[in-house]
DNA sequence: CTAGTGACTGTTT
DNA sequence: AAAACAGCCACTA
């Protein structure tokens, strides 16, 4: 287990947050915890979840500032890419989810309420 | 403390 | 649109 308050347990933290059928970009998630600059130590941070944690962190709603499944070693993005799709989220024919729309901010109401009424018109 | 190591990102080819 | 580059960073050995 990471360190009570260290970097990697707020990242954890901050992504178990995300609602199902929404995501949020490495850069966002390093922004929101105060470090703009450091996008990438969060998908280092995520690359190391394991245990009791991977069922605990939705961490396939964590994806590029492109929209897209970031590669990596080990596994394909086809499992990240199925989960998100069991969730809802739409993907283009280029695999890129429309960050317009599934960004999730926690300022912003969800897919329920004003969200809706806006999208309407 | 020094040197890598990437689930990153904005810019430039 | 895609690939190469160059910063950036927490973490690890």
């Amino acid at each position: 287990m990471p360190p009570t308050g260290s970097f990697v347990s707020r990242v954890y933290a901050l992504v178990r947050r995300v609602p199902r059928g929404r995501v949020v970009t490495y850069g966002q998630v390093a922004a929101m915890l105060g470090h703009p600059r450091a996008a990438r130590a969060v998908g280092t941070a995520l690359r190391k979840l394991d245990g009791p944690l991977l069922g605990n962190v939705p961490w396939q709603r964590v994806v590029n500032a492109a929209g897209a499944v970031s590669r990596r070693e080990g596994f394909g993005p086809m499992e990240q890419r199925e989960r998100l799709r069991r969730e809802g989220v739409r993907f283009d024919r280029h695999g890129r989810v429309d960050l317009e729309r599934a960004r999730w901010e926690p300022s912003r109401p969800g897919r329920s309420g004003a969200a809706r009424e806006r999208d309407r018109s």
